[in-house]
DNA sequence: TTGCCATGTGACACGTTCGTCACCATCATT
DNA sequence: AATGATGGTGACGAACGTGTCACATGGCAA
């Protein structure tokens, strides 16, 4: 479920955006005052602003220039609604920087559509702070460690560590990698260390530690789909 | 700098993408055979692919399925192109999941700022792993603080304390908030612990320590800007 | 001004984490 | 099978991070 603010002053216009937002079970506010807008988006933060430039006495670019000019509502997407029928206009608002166009009269359908649409990439790429392999779910932002559901603490070392192996699933790291990586430029750690670590690791993850694999004479590499095991 | 892949069969649409794409600095990849679109998108990970629906023989709808299938390429944005100009069609492709969708003919211009609109938000969205606040820029990936460019090094509640409190720019947190946030839900830590990891903080910070600000009676808020301050 | 209460501060002690090293196990090569 | 090299392991001490407390400070209301 999203907040999304719809700034539009046509009651019926508003409604029937609405009226969809609703069953797909979002959240909408909706103002008729354009001045309203940014104080309004500020307050709600919502996820998604639909903005229609046509608006009584006001011009609808300067409230979507403020939008971007303040910081609490820089980064909020807005999906710009307008009369204005030609390619220049459309691309007019595109060039400003908002994140869709659309002319009446237009489709409700698309329109949430294309609502949907951006919500869903910045969702899809918001997730990316959680890391999911296989049976792992790397929590960056806890900092915490899911294996099959269970939560595994992490030491901030073993956490980096993990996160540099998982970030790139099925490819090798050489050790002088994973050094420069974990423990930054200048290392002056013993070549051992490494190892020491990578034992902790496996050790915490106790029979999946086998999903962290030793490439002889190079480095180590992150498995999350085991590859077929001959069992006795 | 981005880089794109366009599947497309028809050189002269391809030609006309890519020199906008060009133009602007971006990297491009075409492709003119729908099978090779999936292989060529894992060898090459772009940031975006444009994907023509009427490739000959060949159903544009399943690959673009299979784009999403595949985990390798799952999270790359899609751009639909096609000749079906019913809104029907528009409809059927963003209910699939594309990013975005333009019928033939379209302005190649146009086609370039939706492209650039896609690509600034998941950058945008990306760059969220970096909290930028005035003076200060939190490096969640590295679990560094940077200020005025210096870095800082933070242990590990330090860095979650400081995220809470840098993340709502302004507002304020209570007590009880940040102990739930930082600490976990079921805290017990003493009270004063809250006091003593926000003076070590201050303490990191010098001189912009100020920038915590004490709310008597309620909690702490983090403030970029500061308020003009009378000087003796 | 007084007194109370919220917050700031310094010190301490405990547990954790980390890097190192010596030694053992294992693999590849001849 | 012997040899050398590479990786695994266990133990240890130092450094670090953390929570707690006692006391100092400072704001606010009566």
């Amino acid at each position: 479920m999203s907040k999304i603010l719809i700034v539009e002053d046509e009651s019926d216009i508003s409604e029937l955006i609405s009226l969809h937002l609703e069953r797909e079970g979002h959240e909408y506010i909706c103002i008729a005052n354009g001045l309203q807008a940014v104080p309004a988006a500020v307050e709600h933060q919502p996820d998604l602003i639909v903005l229609d430039l046509m608006l009584p006495g006001l011009d609808g670019m300067q409230i979507f220039k403020r939008l971007r000019a303040d910081t609490r509502t820089t980064n909020i997407p807005v999906v710009i609604l307008t009369a204005k029928a030609q390619v220049t206009d459309k691309i007019a608002g595109l060039e400003l920087g908002a994140d869709d166009y659309l002319t009446k009269p237009f489709s409700p359908r698309e329109l949430y559509l294309r609502i949907s649409a951006i919500l869903r990439r910045v969702k899809k790429v918001t997730h990316i702070s959680e890391i999911h392999r296989g049976r792992f779910m790397l929590d960056r932002k806890n900092m915490k460690l899911f294996l099959d559901g269970v939560p595994l603490d992490l030491t901030t070392t073993e956490f980096k560590l993990l996160t540099t192996l998982m970030e790139n699933d099925a490819t090798v790291h050489t050790r002088a990698d994973l050094l420069r990586e974990v423990w930054g430029y200048n290392t002056d750690v013993a070549t051992r260390t490494l190892d020491t670590h990578i034992k902790r690791l496996r050790e915490k993850l106790g029979e999946a530690g086998c999903h962290i694999i030793t490439i002889r004479g190079t480095g180590f590499q992150f498995q999350s789909e085991m590859p077929e095991v001959a069992v006795a």
